[in-house]
DNA sequence: CCTTGACTATACAGGTCTGTATACTTGACT
DNA sequence: AGTCAAGTATACAGACCTGTATAGTCAAGG
C-alpha cells in the first residue's frame, strides 16, 4: 500500500537510527547534532554518513522508521479484528492509545517535523515523507469505512482523521490526559449512531 | 483571564517581533537565526538584545504576540454571537478558519514551539506559556458550554478542543483541504444531537 | 592470500550560532 | 545645557554545526 521498505541495515547503521529515533523526537530535529547521535550510538562521525550520507536522509529514515514501528502496531490491532465493521476503525484507536502511551508523550514525528521545516517544502524530502504518512491513514479509515458500508466513507475518514490528530497533539501538549479515550469515544458515537 | 498583557515596544522592537514572528512561524524556531531576524527588521542585532535580552525571551514573545492576535480576533466573533448557547461554540470555529485562511497555512505556532523544545521541560520558558495557551481555549469553551447549559461542559470542551486540534494540525499538514469546516460540522451535530 | 566492506580514530575546513563589547549618533525631556 | 533612552555600526569571542579527509583495523569470502 505504498510504503517504503528500508534497506537492511548494518548493526552500526542500526544503533544509529535508533539513537537518531530517541534524539531526533524528544529534542527536536534541529537540536541534534550528528556528534551526538554518533557519540550515543557509539559510532564514529565517519560511518553515520557512510551509511546515510546526510542528516536530511537520516532524517527521512528516522521518520519512516517511526511510521513503520506505527504500522507494526496497528496491524496486530487489526488482524484481531477482522470482520468489518465499526469495530475495525476503533481498532485504530485502541492502537493509538496503546502507541502513544509508550512510544508518544511528545505527540506525532511527523507533525513535529513538519514545525521544523519551512513552508517553501519544495525540494525538502521529509515533507512528501510526512504527507505520504498522513495520507496513507486517511487512506486506511476510509478503506476500512467502506468495508464496514459506512454511507459516506471519505467524510467519515476525515472525521476520523481530525479526532486521530487532535488526540495526538493533545497528548504532546499535555493539555488534558488520555485524549485518545475521549476520541475514541466520539469515533463509537460517530459510527453507531443513527442516520440523522 | 490569565492573560498576559506585553509591555509597550518602541518602534524598533515592534519591528523585531514582527520579523520574528513571521520568521519563526514560516521557517520554524531553531532554523531562524537572531541575525536573519535582526536584518529582517533593519535593526542591529544589539537592539534585539537590548529589547529582548535573549533569542529564548524572544520566542515567548512571539508566542505571547500571535495568541493575543488570535485571541483578537476570537474576541470580535463572539461578541457577534452575544446570546449564550451552542453558536458561541460555533463561532469559535467561525473564528477558527478565518484566522487559518490567513494567519495559520503552517498551524499552530504554540504546537509547533512545542515540537522544538525537549520534553524535559523544566525550566524551559517556552512550555508554560503554550501550555497556558491551550488550558485557557480549553477553559474558554467550557464556560461557554456552562452558559449554554450543557449537561457536562468539561467533557464536551475536551470533545471541541480534540476537534480544534484535529484540525487546526491538519491545516498544516495539509491532509486534506478546509477541515475546520469539518470540524465546525461534527462540533454542530454534538451540539445539538439529542440525549444519547 | 588477498580483496572488500564495515568500522574506528582523529583532525580539520568552513560556516553559523548566540551573545557581548566598544564607540558613536540622535532626539526628547528636564 | 545636559542627561538619558534608543538606536546604528562593527567587531569579535567561543561554541556548535555539517561534512570531509586521512590512516588504520578487522573479519569474512572467493
Amino acid at each position: 500500500m505504498n510504503v517504503p521498505v528500508l534497506a537492511p541495515l548494518t548493526p552500526a547503521a542500526r544503533r544509529v537510527l535508533d539513537a537518531a529515533s530517541e534524539l531526533f523526537y524528544e529534542r527536536g530535529i534541529h537540536a541534534v547534532g550528528v556528534d551526538t547521535i554518533a557519540e550515543a550510538a557509539g559510532v564514529t562521525k565517519k560511518t553515520l554518513y557512510d551509511r546515510f550520507g546526510s542528516k536530511e536522509a537520516l532524517v527521512v529514515a528516522y521518520l519512516q522508521h517511526r511510521d513503520a514501528q506505527w504500522r507494526d502496531l496497528l496491524d496486530k490491532y487489526l488482524t484481531r479484528v477482522p470482520e468489518p465493521g465499526p469495530d475495525r476503525v476503533l481498532a485504530v484507536f485502541d492502537a493509538a492509545i496503546s502507541w502513544s502511551d509508550e512510544n508518544g508523550a511528545k505527540g506525532c514525528s511527523a507533525i513535529n517535523a513538519r514545525a521544523e521545516i519551512g513552508d517553501g517544502h519544495d525540494g525538502h524530502p521529509v515533507f512528501p515523507e510526512i504527507a505520504r504518512q498522513k495520507v496513507w491513514l486517511l487512506d486506511l479509515f476510509t478503506e476500512i469505512l467502506r468495508d464496514a458500508n459506512d454511507v459516506d466513507p471519505a467524510t467519515m475518514a476525515k472525521r476520523m482523521m481530525l479526532l486521530y490528530e487532535g488526540a495526538i497533539v493533545t497528548v504532546g501538549m499535555e493539555t488534558y490526559p488520555h485524549p485518545f479515550d475521549v476520541a475514541r469515544d466520539m469515533a463509537r458515537s460517530l459510527l453507531t449512531a443513527p442516520a440523522r
